[in-house]
Formats: C-alpha cells, sequence, structure tokens
DNA sequence: GCTGTAACCTGTCGGC
DNA sequence: TGCCGACAGGTTACAG
C-alpha cells in the first residue's frame, strides 16, 4: 500500500480539485469494503462541501462543513484518482491505463463536474464518516505513535517507545503505535541508511543509534515524498502517474544485488520477519 | 500483556 | 499456452 509518502502525494494532488468543492452525487457501487459502507453516507455526501484535506499516518482525511470527516484508508491496493468528467471511454482516463474500472468501489461526483474515484481491487481498504471534533478519539487514531515528520517526534521518545519494545527492530518500526506511517519498503531502507539491522532487538539500541534512525527514517520519507511516493504494482497519483522512487531503493526488492552505501561491498539479502519480506545488506547493517 | 501468525481479497509473475 | 502456487505496499483477530 501506500505508506505515508504516497499518502501524503496522493493529499497534495488531490488538494486543488477537491478544496472548496461540493459533493453533488455519490455512487455506492461497492459498499463491502474492508467495513462495509453504511447507507446513511450517501446522505451524509451528498451536498456537503470539502474542506482543507489532511492527512494521519496512512490515513487521508477529508473534512466536510457538516462537522463530520472522511477517513479513507488505501489498504494494500487502493487509488484515489480525479477524473476531469464522466466518461466511459476506455484508455480516457489520463495515464492510468491498468485500472479496472470493475473495482471503483465508491465515486463522488462534485459539482464541477469532475470525479474523485476509489478503486482497490483487494479491498482492504475502508473509508469511515466520523465527528470531526472527535477524531483524535476515534480508534483508528487514538493509539497512534507519533508523525515522523511531524515537530512531536523526537528521538528520545522513539528511544523510550522501543525501550518497551523486545521485539526485532523491524517489527518494531512496523507497529504504528511506535512511529505513524512507516511501511515494510520505508523501514527497511531506514535500517540501511541507519546502518542497523533488522533483526536487532528494539530495546538493545542506544540513544545516538535512535538519533541515526529517526535522521534516516525523514531523509527517506522526504526523498521519497518529492519523488512522487514508489509504485511497484498498484500505487497511482491521483492523475494516474507513477511515483518514481523506487528507482532509489537501495535495499527492497534488491536481494542478490550489491550494496549501495558507501564503501560497502556488501551483498543484499532477503529474510521472512512476521510474515513481511525484509531485505537488508548484513555486512554494514548491525 | 506481549508477540507472532494467519486471514482478509485479488492480481501478477514465475515455474512447470 | 495454460495452470498452479507463491507473493504482494496493511491491519487485526486470535492463539500461544
Amino acid at each position: 500500500m501506500p505508506e505515508l509518502p504516497e499518502v501524503e502525494t496522493i493529499r497534495r494532488g488531490l488538494a486543488p480539485a477537491l478544496e472548496g468543492q461540493s459533493i453533488a452525487k455519490v455512487t455506492l457501487n461497492r459498499p463491502d469494503l474492508r467495513f462495509p459502507l453504511p447507507k446513511a453516507m450517501k446522505k451524509r455526501l451528498e451536498g456537503a462541501m470539502i474542506g482543507a484535506l489532511g492527512r494521519r499516518a496512512k490515513y487521508l482525511l477529508m473534512p466536510l462543513d457538516r462537522a463530520e470527516t472522511l477517513i479513507i484508508h488505501l489498504g494494500m491496493s487502493g487509488r484515489m484518482l480525479i477524473e476531469a468528467e464522466e466518461t466511459d471511454q476506455p484508455g480516457a482516463f489520463h495515464h492510468d491505463i491498468t485500472r479496472l474500472k470493475q473495482h471503483d468501489h465508491v465515486i463522488l461526483t462534485l459539482k464541477s463536474g469532475a470525479r474523485l474515484i476509489y478503486n482497490d481491487p483487494r479491498r482492504f481498504g475502508f473509508m469511515l464518516l466520523e465527528k470531526t471534533d472527535s477524531l483524535d478519539e476515534h480508534p483508528a487514531f487514538a493509539g497512534l505513535g507519533p508523525e515522523p515528520l511531524g515537530n512531536h517526534c523526537h528521538a528520545q521518545g522513539l528511544h523510550d517507545a522501543l525501550l518497551l519494545k523486545k521485539t526485532p527492530l523491524k517489527s518494531a518500526l512496523l507497529d504504528q503505535r511506535v512511529i505513524a506511517g512507516l511501511g515494510n519498503i520505508y523501514v527497511c531502507e531506514a535500517l540501511n541508511r541507519a546502518f542497523l539491522s533488522p533483526f536487532r532487538i528494539a530495546n538493545t539500541l542506544a540513544l545516538h543509534e535512535v538519533e541515526a534512525l529517526l535522521a534516516a527514517i525523514r531523509a527517506v520519507l522526504e526523498a521519497a515524498i518529492i519523488a512522487g511516493g514508489s509504485t511497484l504494482r498498484d500505487y497511482r497519483r491521483e492523475d494516474g502517474a507513477l511515483g518514481y522512487f523506487q528507482h532509489d531503493f537501495r535495499v527492497y526488492d534488491r536481494e542478490g544485488h550489491a550494496c549501495r552505501n558507501l564503501d560497502c561491498k556488501g551483498v543484499i539479502s532477503r529474510a521472512v520477519q512476521a510474515g513481511r519480506s525484509s531485505f537488508f545488506c548484513a555486512t554494514c547493517q548491525r
């Protein structure tokens, strides 16, 4: 799925087309997403005006003028796409010729005529409509760790959180309660840049190692946002275009290739941790 | 209470 | 060429 950089890229791309626009029509083609969409959602959305788009971790937030916020999670394969005007012509959707319309589960038609399409083949994603003033208490957000790119994320705080974890570092960083927004790709990349093994037990890291780790996490995420995210299979930007950060991967999906860290002659290995692939260099990551 | 695993669903890719 | 199994960016329920 879209991890933090992909969701942020989508947010920035959608904002000019959505903010200040009213929703004229809601089409629920397939309400049985990960969590079933309530039938009342259609009525609650139609006629509402969209405010400034936000993001928390991997969640896209669409506030409405009715004191409610549409919470969108893209799961593993979800896409949010803007289509300029309604058309059934094949291939008319910008560059995104890979999208199958059978997976267009939710369509918001704006008064401007543009359509916001939620497409998700694997249906691991979901949408929730919640009261805006109680979002922080919502179960989706209440336990989330700090935003790695935010002002409230500090090495000391991350160090304290990791001290409580007896799991391998890789698993600890995937835990959204420790730090929010990281997924498999960017954890692998950040650990390589910080020269830390994914197998290190989280509570054995010294503060100076956590400082290096946090700096690496931030560098990776910022570079990925500039590149428009990473496209492996499903991810597309809001206009159907690809992300390009996958060309800058140092370890992810590079098993058997040379490590790209300076002066390291190691080779990238792959191992399975908690059912997920970890890519790392055993020579320079300790 | 914490941790690891399996399951959710569908598409893609590689091997046979 | 076609079939089948493995695997995939996330999250969560459940067993140990």
